[in-house]
RNA sequence: GCGAGGGUAGCCAAGCCAGGUCAAAGGCGCUAGGUUGAGGGCCUAGUCUCGUAGGAGUUCUUGGGUUCGAAUCCCAUCCCUCGCACCA
């Protein structure tokens, strides 16, 4: 009849929570919780569902406890992820169409749709509001909406326009990768090769060649002192080119990427790279030098030509020796300019004589190359004709004189190649000019952040440096793009406002989002917003009732309480949201607190959907129910540590839930009279509210499971344990799952939500009082006795264990008085070493000699080996441990089926009886 | 490479900030016994080593140090996770 059935429970509930959950402004105190929205390119897996539930089970426990709490959810669909998704399921990507037919699950003519991105993120955005509903998410859906609705590209222009007014909307230039093909920049998930390349800044060093100049790449433009030759490769046909009008003599590659970087590019003549051999070049720092051949040179990097400096370039120094080997060029000396600590003068010569490097193609030539690099550079300085300066310093300095007076230009490449991109072009360096950027370098906006970082509460404490860290990192943000889905860029409408960038203040939007779809979209000026969450009035308002009524929903739930996000934000999104709430917020409504999440793992390894290594959520609901989820979920880790989701361990978890559930049944309906376990059952129920409570209020999920179940779940088996056999549970269990229902309810609401009907009758447990500590029920007396009791059952445990004979009787040898004395003298005392001296100048105890000292060690060994707990109120008053003792003789000789003596040991003869103390009776077993 | 966090018994994980209460909570797994009596049930005990009396010995990545005393503090070392930007 009432069966463990958590389908059931869940079919139950979700009739009597449909519109439970949705939440307006009351008398109550609010508390607004919100979470990072999802990206629904995909189905959400278990790693998702702990995201949504952690703030969930927090949600609900404030609820519990009375307060007005919102938690809602929207969609961000923002960006370009899904624009290449539908692309390739368009073109019918065989891996793309595995993930989402056989993975995700899309039925055939759903999939038929994903040619259109929007319905992508349509699609997964409603699953995503199914799976959370069944996984008991308490939401408040009616605020619920997406990045590209009309409204709210409305809000996201008044934001905008308030980020510009306060000068941090500015715009420049930008390097970016970029593929040919598409036309478009490309970002990591577009890559498919190459996805660690760093955009590098180089210096063109501009040699004199006839009528000609030829650019050589180099990051390090002030080894121009020590420049002996350049190297060109033979093979290769390099090109005379008009750059921006100047003869250049380049590589073909060369010629395309300087295109893209803000050179006009006339292709004159083709030029073989051995007809530049033995010609000479010249520059006014390093004169001239001779051009030689080397077929290291790739004309795929940078120019395609470079330049040559012997002394400290373990490659040049290589490629020079061998021609010299071969007796050419043999009057070609490496020319030394800089004194690095640990080398002679030409370290690079050192590098490789240490290494004993032969040849070129020697596979460590890019270590010694970088050794001798970094040495250079962190300890480095120039000889003192060429200025002293470190290396580090020189560097720059050198770059910004050629720029100015040597024809310089900058050119920018990668550090690894290749870099392909996923149509299968090469990527490369295009500049973007009318990029726009959002100003986070600016220290006056970086000192707003950390000030008001430091009023607010993070969760766990450890974060707080990364979050300074990354304020104090953060550079300009490129905030416009040119393609995906989006909110137009108000000063350039050919782009959009990128994803990170129009997600920073959604969180004041949940709080009108269901009312604002009320009014045309064409009618939300900035006005509008400035008047409903700055309370500035403007002559026009339209619909002003509506506005008024938003006006008050804001005010009533901003500032938000927590924002919940993975940690892996912190760098990003959820430090932006820090920037832009202090630009157009008052200090009354910045954020409060933050949350930060750890990683999630299957089975060890790490979640992904492109490895296939994920576990639906759905799936995880299905087989084991949302209940066993949820504890599972909050279970296993605290929200900020990384959990490994192992299906072997959530079918223990369910097997905890039917415990619970059994036990509940059982003891509902319990109508004895309590006795003095009952009241020791109370006494210990109040320190697990308590517990409890502290841990949820400190987003312990974790801790907070282990009190109210495993606590409470280890107190009922004692108490089982201890009640007679002949007398059945007492009245007070009822309260106990009274109690334990709403404890357990913000995990496995489900299950408690059932249970809640049977036990208390009526009203949903999810809006029921959580329990309060009650300080009248402890009594820590009883909890003392109870303690003495286990503690010395599992002496006898362990002493029968030992001595392998069969008992015929137990007896239990009480500590005499005067060794209470001496343990709580010990107990109160501060300072051990007088102790002893103090003890022992009574007379009384000095007349028992080494009976007393033994006393006196014994008492202080136990003392530090007993918790606090036990000790502070003994050392205020000892139990009487005959009473205890007598109490328990029925229990005692029914758990060990012998007879059971209790005496005082100083009245006994046996020897044991004098290892007798306080809390530590001596035990004889004959 | 740089920034942040972490390494605890078979596994997960508490403890570390405020050193002695730590052989080290709790859960899982495993082993034994009991109960019911057939099999994802419940209860009890055990689960580093030794021990015929509740104890002792050696442990908390590794190596040093501080201290009467360190899982806990300091230094170094190795390994792991996250971030390093135009990407949600």
């Amino acid at each position: 009849m009432n069966a463990f059935d958590l389908g059931k429970f869940e079919t139950e509930a979700q009739e009597q929570w449909l519109h439970a959950f949705e939440s307006n402004p009351s008398k109550l105190e609010k508390c607004y919780l919100n979470v990072a929205y999802p990206y629904p390119s995909g189905a959400m897996h278990v790693g998702h569902g702990r995201t949504y539930i952690v703030p969930d089970v927090i949600a609900r426990f404030w609820r519990m406890r009375g307060k007005q709490v919102l938690y809602p959810m929207a969609f961000h669909v923002t960006g370009a992820p899904v624009i290449g998704i539908s692309k390739r399921i368009t073109k019918k990507d065989p891996k793309t169409i595995h993930l989402y037919r056989d993975l995700y699950r899309v039925p055939q003519n759903v999939l038929d749709e994903f040619t259109d991105p929007l319905t992508i993120v349509h699609h997964f955005a409603s699953e995503y509001q199914r799976v959370m509903t069944a996984c008991g998410i308490s939401i408040d859906w009616r605020r619920r909406f997406t990045t590209v609705d009309p409204c709210y590209s409305k809000f996201i222009e008044w934001q905008w326009k308030h980020l510009y007014e306060a000068g941090h909307v500015i715009k420049g230039v930008h390097p970016v990768r970029y593929c040919t093909v598409d036309d478009n920049p490309v970002g990591d998930h577009d890559l498919l090769e190459g996805d660690k390349a760093e955009v590098i800044r180089f210096t063109l060093v501009m040699f004199q060649y006839g009528d000609a100049q030829i650019p050589t790449a180099t990051l390090r433009p002030e080894t121009i002192h020590g420049v002996t030759n350049l190297w060109v490769n033979p093979s290769v046909t390099y090109v005379k080119a008009l750059v921006d009008g100047n003869a250049w003599i380049i590589s073909k590659e060369a010629a395309e990427k300087l295109e893209l970087q803000d050179h006009t590019i006339e292709i004159k003549e083709e030029i073989a790279g051995r007809d530049l051999i033995d010609k000479r070049v010249v520059h006014p720092l390093c004169g001239e030098v001779p051009i030689l051949p080397a077929d290291f040179v790739d004309p795929d990097m940078a120019t395609g030509l470079v330049m040559s400096v012997p002394a400290h370039a373990p490659f040049d120094f290589v490629a020079l020796r061998d021609l010299q080997n071969a007796g050419k060029y043999t009057v070609i000396k490496p020319v030394p300019l800089i004194k690095v600590e640990g080398y002679g003068d030409i370290p690079a010569q050192d590098a490789i004589e240490r290494a004993g490097i032969i040849h070129q193609m020697d596979s460590r030539m890019d270590a010694i190359t970088q050794e001798v690099y970094s040495a250079e550079f962190s300890k480095g300085k120039l000889f003192d004709r060429y200025g002293g300066k470190p290396v580090r310093i020189a560097r720059d300095d050198v770059a910004a004189l050629m720029i100015e007076k040597y024809g310089s230009e900058v050119m920018y490449e990668f550090d690894t190649r290749p870099v392909i991109c996923r149509c299968g072009n090469r990527v490369k360096v295009k500049i973007l000019h009318d990029q726009w950027f959002l100003k986070y370098s600016d220290p006056v906006w970086k000192q707003q952040v950390s000030d008001h970082l430091l009023n607010m509460a993070l969760v766990p404490p450890e974060v707080r440096l990364e979050f300074e860290r990354t304020i104090d990192w953060l550079k300009d943000w490129a905030c416009t793009r040119r393609v995906g889905l989006g909110t137009r860029f108000p000063w350039d409408t050919t782009q959009l406002i990128e994803p990170l960038s129009d997600s920073t203040i959604y969180m004041a939007y949940y709080t009108i989002a269901h009312k604002i779809r009320e009014i045309d979209a064409k009618l939300l000026t900035p006005e509008v917003f400035d008047y409903i969450f700055l309370g500035k009035m403007s002559s026009e308002l339209p619909e002003k009732k509506k506005l008024d009524v938003m006006r008050k929903e804001f005010l009533y739930w901003y500032p938000y309480n927590y924002r919940f996000s993975a940690k892996d934000l912190i760098s990003n999104h959820l430090t932006f949201q820090l920037f832009h709430h202090v630009t157009i917020f008052p200090k009354d409504k910045l954020p409060l607190g933050m949350v930060v999440f750890g990683m999630g793992l299957l089975n060890g390894a790490k979640m992904s959907s492109s490895k296939g290594n994920v576990f639906l959520l759905e799936d995880a609901v299905h087989d084991f129910g949302a209940d066993t989820v949820r504890m599972f979920l909050m279970g296993s880790a605290e929200p900020w540590q990384d959990f490994d989701w192992r299906n072997e361990l959530v079918i223990s978890t369910k097997k905890q839930i039917e415990r619970f559930f059994n036990t509940v049944n059982e003891f509902k309906d319990a109508d004895g009279e309590p006795h003095d376990i009952d009241r020791w059952l109370l006494s210990r129920l109040q320190s697990h509210i308590g517990s409890t409570t502290e841990a949820l209020a400190n987003f312990q999920t974790r801790q907070a499971l282990q009190e109210a179940y495993f606590g409470i779940e280890t107190d009922l088996k004692w108490y089982r344990r201890r009640l007679p056999s002949t007398i059945d549970g007492s009245r007070e269990l009822h309260t106990l799952c009274s109690v334990w229902i709403r404890l357990l309810a913000p995990f496995i609401p489900f299950t408690a939500e059932h249970l809640w009907k049977e036990v208390a009758g009526e009203g949903l447990v999810s809006f029921s009082p959580w329990p309060v500590e009650d300080k009248t029920l402890v009594n820590t007396r009883i909890e003392l006795a109870e303690e003495l009791l286990a503690r010395t059952v599992e002496d006898i445990e362990s002493i029968k264990k030992l001595i392998k004979i069969t008992p015929k009787s137990i007896t239990i040898s009480l500590a005499p008085v005067w060794k209470h004395d001496i343990f709580r003298i010990i107990a109160t005392s501060s300072d051990r070493n007088s102790v002893i001296r103090n003890i022992m100048k009574d007379e009384i105890m000095r007349k028992r000699g080494k009976e007393a000292t033994d006393a006196i060690k014994q008492c202080t060994t136990l003392i530090h080996r007993l918790p606090p707990s036990v000790v502070e109120p003994l050392s205020r008053e000892p139990i009487n441990e005959a009473a205890v003792f007598e109490a328990a003789r029925g229990f005692l000789e029914k758990e060990f089926g012998v007879p059971v003596h209790i005496t005082n040991a100083d009245s006994s003869e046996h020897p044991k009886a004098a290892t007798a103390l306080p809390f530590k009776p001596a035990i004889i077993i004959e």
